[in-house]
DNA sequence: TGTACATCAGTGAACGCGCGTTCACTGATGTAC
DNA sequence: TGTACATCAGTGAACGCGCGTTCACTGATGTAC
């Protein structure tokens, strides 16, 4: 009827292992044994918890997103001012993939996969809409106040979170020349100035 | 000895068949027997041309590559002051996208898969550099004018393209509630502001 | 507190097949004389 | 201009195997009385 607690740990140790192999050799190059194998898990019971491989991609998509929503709200909803908090936003914003670098990888990885998360679409957009709408309102307060341009969500989510995801991007695939402390100093300041009124 | 023009031609369409295949279902979703179907190839000969799917991938991703920066060169170039420069970027950039929404898919979802382009990334850093330094020496010259802030080019880079390149993969992946006009008309000014001086 | 029953959790060998890769061969194009 | 030879281009059936998925079964946990 109910899950156990014994079968959400072994769930939570799939997903542990999902991340290592995913971030690493790629959703469909990590085979199913892979993936059992690492999280001491046999194939079956993999199966008899999440039906397929696609499953897993989507809960650990889940949890990686949910990670990083969670460090950015925290870091930009204690801060009062509008120039405190976008700053706050980038600087966490890296933080995290900095301190995540798996987690990060992943979430790139299977953002643009649309094969993978098509079949997840109605869940995902009812759920992402929930995680973004805190920092929509605390965006709309600061317009209101005249202290940001105004520009709709979606682009001023691309605005912002533009940059910082860029530069991770880059990072993450190691490209040379990409510092990461450099970045945290200065794309804050750059992206506060294409916001700020 | 050398290649013949026939040789040359149906690589061309592999290539073509290859946009098709790997923007739609994913490079390693895409059989090696569907591009052969639908370049009116047999496998040996794909084979014999490329060795194998990842030389097919490369090789596409460069074709790709250069397609974008070349629309985006001439657009910058003939712009004599930099925020006109920095907003052609930027619009030409989106148009591009808008243009060739299959090159563009290609693009982000080839500049993810690590272990795809691993194995060319010798043959890619030198190429890639080859690609951007006319860039890095337009910037430079604005940034010398001090009509730019002095910002490392792996940065500048990040902080110009951010933006469009995140508005790009969202309105490709179909994130509802994104109007590509809207992102023509304000993404330039914004991202000239946060470079401007 | 103990027993009986139901459901959940976990196992791993066996099956089956999709698909990448090869290879011996034919045809086309180029070159040397 | 023609012939002979070399190399490139193209073919597709056959092979082989990696890997996802199933399934009958055992063990563990929870519940009702």
């Amino acid at each position: 009827m109910t899950k156990q607690q014994r079968g959400l740990d072994t769930m939570a140790r799939v997903l542990d292992a999902a991340l290592d192999c995913f971030a690493r050799t790629g959703v469909y190059a990590t085979r199913i044994e892979d993936l059992a194998e690492r999280a001491q898990v046999s194939v079956g019971s993999l199966y008899h918890h999440f039906g397929g491989r696609e499953r897993v991609a989507f809960l650990l998509y889940q949890r990686c997103m949910e990670s990083l929503m969670a460090e950015i709200a925290t870091a930009v909803f204690r801060k009062k001012t509008a120039r405190d908090g976008v700053r706050a936003l980038v600087r966490s914003y890296l933080g995290w993939v900095a301190a995540n670098r798996e987690a990060a990888r992943y979430i790139y990885a299977a953002a643009s996969q649309t094969e993978l998360l098509e079949s997840w679409k109605a869940e995902m957009t009812g759920w992402k809409g929930e995680l973004v709408s805190p920092f929509v309102k605390w965006f709309q307060i600061h317009i209101d106040a005249g202290s940001i341009v105004d520009l709709a969500p979606a682009l001023m989510e691309v605005v912002v979170v533009g940059p910082p995801a860029e530069f991770a991007r880059r990072w993450l695939s190691g490209v040379p020349g990409l510092d990461m402390d450099d970045a945290i100093k200065t794309l804050p300041d750059a992206v506060w100035r294409s916001v700020a009124i």
